[in-house]
DNA sequence: GCCGTTTTCGGCCCGACTGTTTTCAGTCG
């Protein structure tokens, strides 16, 4: 898809026209642009003119800089502008510390175009001659430089959380907290996370700044105030914190969690009705009354808007759709009744058959299903036909034990090169749920790709697709798949889209469950897991289908037991549910 | 550059912290 090329040039557009000192409203316009490309969900290219002007943030002229760069893989605009501020100029201000007033600054006068160029003049002592910029400002740059060099830019959720809660569990047991909570864009469950932000109360925000700064794991204190600071821990990983008063703590945790798109678009309704929003609380514009800030809901109450859960916090519509109060139910983790893809020791994952069961029935699902590899997959000691008869074997004996609770007996299919499968039909109808996935193959064209998968699901045994872009966040690209036509062909072969709850997959990714919510495929939630403790992630991939705005009825495992099995006869007989 | 049940022109969100300065610009979120 052209969306992200188009998002890009406009994202490096804005960045070249700050540094041309250009005005700023015009800049908001590419950036915002660019950011409802990237979270359109569908394919750019497909839009005619008049459904490319009805992209919010988009009118006549990026329209037709979308068509013409749609057309002819160029943007006159954007050649233009290179001449004039060198596309180089853009990774200058990546540098922590560093903003366009400066970088304008060291290219015009110095003609620094590049970081390298810049850690010369900074190892030289040549920065600090300059105007504006002495010892401090040079050493910070010089810090900059290194904390570029050495950190990824955005770490899993997966990875994040654990963090989060272990800051809070040590801010709340050694500093004088009141409330306290994660908020950016961890409280949004955001499938990738920048960096930590902390919200507290406190009596005494000075011994709340102390006590964070000094945190066993912090490498480096970048700012300290007496009510925000910022660290860096052992291992990159940027930490802000900020305390208020208990009155200001509703909109501060609005005013933290973000994201900034949707707190714009809060404080534009709140100053059309005449009031001011800010972290402290809303007020009314002419005499400054403050009329609420102590409670979240407050914020959404004033300002007439359904109250927003913050995975929907995006400016991607839940601001209109808060206002007509008619934002989705959204599904609940309590609302999982079971978990349909699961391995077991029978190929790589860790559990016993035996004990399979255990965590799922503690966390009151009904069922799981068992879905070891098949053959083809050879790493993953995938199985053969008879193992599969064995297997079955001892699945029926331990359903014969369990009461209440069910074991599917299923498989993870591996769909092959050409998009046929490890096992025929006869082997297939035995199982109670045949889950398919792409577990090779990866550098295969888009259409290649895409037919494999649909003829997968044109098989009628085929109830489930599992992570379907094959991604591993930060570690492996997503194959290139056409992921519209997948949806479509889920859609017309009645067959689910699975939302793979492994932190490093969270596949499908989010704008993709919007549109397969659209097209009215239905989605199944899974762990994938291997070992007891991966059931966990359940919470993942919930919270990213809260992140796609779906609701129970949109999801597989919501269903009963029953009602499961039912659907997926339904598709075996007439091929659709 | 976008947008409009007050508007097709004149608006467009708001504050903390730092560094280099004597009152504020730049950066960040």
């Amino acid at each position: 898809m052209k969306n992200i090329d188009i998002s890009n040039i406009f994202n490096k557009m804005a960045d070249l026209l700050e540094i041309k000192g250009e005005n700023v409203f015009r800049i908001r316009a590419y950036r915002k642009a660019a950011f409802n490309i990237e979270s359109l969900g569908k394919d750019i290219s497909l839009l005619t003119q008049a459904e490319l002007k009805d992209i919010p943030g988009i009118g006549g002229d990026l329209a037709g800089k979308i068509e013409e760069y749609l057309a002819t893989g160029r943007l006159q605009a954007y050649e233009e502008l290179i001449k004039d501020v060198p596309e180089s100029l853009v990774t200058l201000l990546k540098v922590p510390g560093l903003g366009p007033k400066t970088v304008s600054l060291l290219y015009s006068r110095y003609n620094v175009k590049d970081i390298d160029a810049l850690e010369r003049l900074a190892r030289e002592h040549e920065l600090k001659k300059i105007p504006g910029i002495r010892e401090k400002t040079e050493t910070n740059i010089l810090k900059g430089i290194e904390m570029l060099k050495r950190t990824s830019a955005r770490y899993p959720i997966g990875k994040v959380l654990p963090v989060a809660n272990d800051i809070l569990g040590y801010l709340s047991g050694h500093a004088p907290v009141g409330k306290l909570s994660a908020a950016g864009s961890v409280r949004r469950w955001k499938e990738t996370i920048g960096d930590i932000d902390i919200l507290s109360t406190s009596e005494d925000p000075a011994a709340v700044m102390n006590a964070f700064t000094r945190m066993p794991d912090v490498k480096e204190i970048l700012m300290k105030g007496p009510t925000k600071s910022t660290v860096v821990l052992e291992g990159g990983l940027q930490v802000d914190i900020r305390v208020v008063d208990e009155e200001s703590y509703g909109a501060a945790l609005a005013y933290f969690t973000g994201s900034k798109a949707h707190n714009i678009r809060l404080r534009e309704i709140a100053v059309k009705g005449g009031l001011k929003l800010n972290e402290y609380g809303i007020f009314r514009e002419k005499d400054s009354r403050k009329m609420g800030g102590a409670r979240e809901e407050e914020i959404y109450e004033i300002l007439k808007l359904q109250f927003v859960p913050p995975e929907l916090r995006e400016d991607t519509g839940e601001v209109e759709a808060a206002s007509a109060h008619s934002l989705p139910h959204l599904l609940e983790l309590k609302d999982i009744k079971g978990d349909l893809h699961v391995h077991s020791n029978w190929s790589d994952g860790n559990m016993e058959l035996e004990d399979l069961a255990e965590v799922p029935i503690a966390k009151g699902y009904r069922y799981i299903a068992v879905t070891d590899h098949s053959k083809g997959l050879g790493v993953a000691r995938g199985l053969h036909e008879e193992r599969v008869i064995e297997q079955r074997k001892a699945i029926d004996a331990m359903n014969k034990k369990l009461r209440g609770f069910r074991l599917l007996a299923g498989i993870e299919i591996n769909i092959k090169n050409d998009g046929g499968l490890d096992f025929d039909e006869e082997i297939l109808k035995s199982f109670d749920i045949v889950v398919a996935s792409v577990h090779s193959g990866f550098k295969q064209s888009k259409e290649q790709i895409t037919k494999r998968i649909l003829t997968a699901m044109e098989n009628p045994f085929v109830s489930v697709i599992a992570h379907p872009s094959g991604r591993l966040i930060g570690e492996r690209e997503a194959y290139e798949v056409d992921m519209e036509e997948v949806l479509q062909g889920a859609s017309k072969t009645g067959t689910a889209i699975e939302i793979n709850a492994y932190p490093l997959r969270l596949d499908l990714a989010e704008p993709y469950i919007r549109l397969a919510k659209s097209k009215g495929v239905s989605l199944a939630i899974s762990t994938d897991s291997h070992n007891s403790g991966q059931f966990d992630n359940m919470v993942f991939g919930v919270s990213l289908a809260r992140r796609g705005w779906l609701e129970k009825k949109d999801v597989l495992n919501t269903l009963d037991l029953n009602r499961l099995l039912i659907g997926i006869k339904k598709k075996r007989k007439t091929g659709k549910t």
